[in-house]
DNA sequence: CCTACCGATCGGTAGG
DNA sequence: CCTACCGATCGGTAGG
């Protein structure tokens, strides 16, 4: 029994229904595009999914690329700010604690723009919003193998691995995140977080020397 | 100036001209559906990469489905026969040995076989054979998860962090490798394998006591 | 915000 | 009759 029942037959009709606006059909958009793949997914699979016609999507929204943009300048602002901050070496604070902050806030950004992170992760470069978003992610990846050189070079890091495949690995292993981790799982954002930090810079294997370096960042 | 010159006008012309079987066109295809994403690539994209017309090709394959699935059974095949390998406690060798292996062959694998391992690891589950992947991919995951769980019992891995939250960052940092890695590149395959292993276990960080346990597996 | 469409291109197959 | 293809087009569906 459902309370306020109309006369009307069709109780589904409103003003203005569903009322969407542009954030609602991006996030519903990300979402159907990590699941299924950005050229897998189809408008009418968008429209459907909000329960709307594919043509009331265009009213929000210009075109289908435009809405992988968004998503991918969402994603690429973050990533940004967390390594803009701490490239222009802050207050003292040396570069291997840098790197550290570097890897916890990515960590935190991966989960909290999860959905838009996953679909920068997987962009190839076919179309011209694509290639600009490639471009942007090189020139993060420049910048946390310079973190990574610095911390090497002030003597906190080993030096027996090439600083670039020592970035790639590790913000590999960071990235890796966005395909299994799930909000509501087994792990909470500290322990993924404090599983990564500790794994990357003090190793799995248990050490007889028992007095490994505690950082907690 | 070509040799055996015929009065004919177009020397192009011989027996069954390119005679592409299909593995050739296997591996033409596993490489456009990197470079550009399975959806966005049409079986047309193929023909026009292999100076074919379309019906050519179907007169060496099924469907572009089919494609997909021997690249996946590719390799799956080939990580299946490492992690099945390790799994089966062989003579005398412990967990933690035999995670080192998986690592290492895993390194070796994804190099070998880049291509069709970075497609399975981009998998979405969008058809049957996609998801028939998925769940062999699954397989995998569980084994090695129970490897690490048992590197962990026999006290030779840290037990500070759940050892599923170790084996996917583990092994996320080694997927990560199909994202970068270049044969032709800077890093040969044994460097990359070395980095690999040596950061995962033994950390990034320069510990000052100076004798961290060194293998060679 | 819908019905009704477009130019083009999709994966796949006909006859020869 | 085989192989290795071609020119043309099928029924449907894509983004817009």
């Amino acid at each position: 029994m459902t309370s306020t029942e109309h006369a009307e037959p069709a109780p589904r009709r409103r003003r203005g229904r569903p009322g969407y606006d542009q954030s609602a059909i991006l996030r519903a958009a990300i979402d159907l595009f990590n699941r299924r793949g950005y050229d897998a997914t189809s408008m009418g699979d968008l429209a459907r999914e909000l329960g709307l016609t594919k043509p009331a999507i265009y009213h929000h929204v210009s075109s289908k690329e435009q809405l992988l943009g968004q998503a991918l300048d969402d994603a690429l602002d973050e990533l940004t700010a967390v390594v803009s901050e701490a490239s222009r070496d802050g207050a003292g604070a040396g570069a291997y604690e840098r790197l550290r902050g570097v890897v916890r806030r990515s960590v935190e950004v991966l989960v909290a723009h999860q959905p838009s992170v996953t679909l920068l992760l997987r962009v190839r470069g076919n179309s011209e919003v694509e290639l600009a978003a490639l471009e942007r992610r090189r020139w993060l990846d420049d910048r946390l193998a310079a973190l990574v050189a610095d911390a090497v070079a002030e003597g906190a890091l080993r030096d027996d691995v090439p600083p670039g495949l020592v970035s790639r690995l590790l913000f590999g292993m960071v990235n890796s995140l966005v395909e299994w981790y799930r909000p509501d799982g087994a792990y909470d954002l500290r322990m993924v977080a404090e599983a990564i930090t500790s794994i990357a810079f003090d190793g799995l294997a248990r050490h007889e020397t028992g007095h490994l370096a505690r950082h907690d960042t």
